[in-house]
DNA sequence: GTCTATATTTTGATAGAC
DNA sequence: GTCTATCAAAATATAGAC
């Protein structure tokens, strides 16, 4: 992706994340940035190669940052849980802003074919990623949960996506401070709240 | 509300629940209904009159169907819990919809200032009676927390509200259903998964 | 790659007849 | 209360000069 690209990408996933897809245009990013949008038409044809190009860096940049437990390390469950939560607690620094996938979400029936698609597959690997993971390091006696590791991962997903919309909403950072801090202390023995 | 008045918001509200607030249109609606959009202007004189009057009654609904634990009968913690819960497990027989406030939070920056005060409030209402029943029930010795009543009722309504919208995206009612029981499981004592 | 200019469609909204 | 007619602005997009 080119600089300009990039930028164009940048500026857009930002109010998206505040204001949600249908609310951002090309206007609004041509201002943003001091072009015009026909110059942004020529980077992305079209608004929804934009929020597929920019969805799909996101989604590629959150797989990439999770860390791999190794099977014969049991402490590695930890850390790869760690990773998860890492880039989620980052979200605290900002009141205004949640969940590109959440957002996306929420708008899921106006969003293009390929983008409903991207959605659908981010939540079913980092189901499938987390699940594993409570699954190994519950095996290995590194964490615990409260029930099947499939629904358990489920459960945290859904409530870390719920607290960064939430937190929007009620300029109250608790909402995903309790949501990361309660599911720490429920899935890591010893750790308290 | 008049009877045309509620079918506008009727309508409303399900296409808001399925594609977002910005991706509604006054013309959507009329074509829906069978009339021109300057009937629709009639009795909703703009589109954020009728996002707000359209929230405000579907909170309403929401804390009426609410029922208030007495300090004196222990099972009516339980009991008031299970009617948080019930409106929300209704909303299993559809795949296609989340509820209202999480739409709209999503697309929070985009929303007017009367139903960006509207949506925190109605955050921060049903924050408050939950932490007040998981106390009292805690306290009677009828619900289990897992940690401070304030903190878990945050986490609860965050994980019900993600899993709505991932629901959506997903096509997968599990994360509901896991947020629904996992929960209750995780509440009430001898509830099990 | 970016611009000017322009086109098309949609959106949110109003005036006034019936 | 609903309609026709109309509107101004915005959103998405393209053609072609520079």
């Amino acid at each position: 992706m080119s600089k300009t690209a990039t930028a164009i990408a940048d500026a857009f996933q930002d109010l998206v994340m505040q204001r949600g897809y249908n609310a951002v245009s090309y206007a609004d990013l041509a201002q943003l940035l001091g072009m015009r949008t026909a110059s942004i038409h020529y980077h992305f044809p079209g608004k929804a190669d934009l929020g597929l190009a920019v969805l799909r860096r996101y989604t590629e940049a959150f797989f990439q940052a999770l860390k791999e437990p190794t099977p014969d390390d049991p402490q590695s469950y930890v850390t790869a849980f760690e990773s998860f939560l890492a880039p989620i607690r980052h979200m605290l620094t900002r009141d205004d802003t949640s969940c590109l996938c959440g957002v996306m979400s929420a708008e899921y029936a106006s969003m293009s074919e390929d983008i409903q698609n991207e959605l659908g597959a981010f939540f079913a690997k980092q189901s499938h990623w987390l699940a594993t993971v409570l699954d190994g390091g519950t095996r290995a006696g590194v964490l615990t949960c409260p029930g099947p590791a499939k629904e358990t991962a489920r459960l945290m997903i859904a409530a870390l996506q719920g607290a960064t919309l939430i937190k929007k909403s009620t300029h109250d950072a608790r909402y995903l401070e309790n949501a990361l801090d309660g599911l720490e202390a429920l899935i890591i023995p010893g750790k308290k709240t």
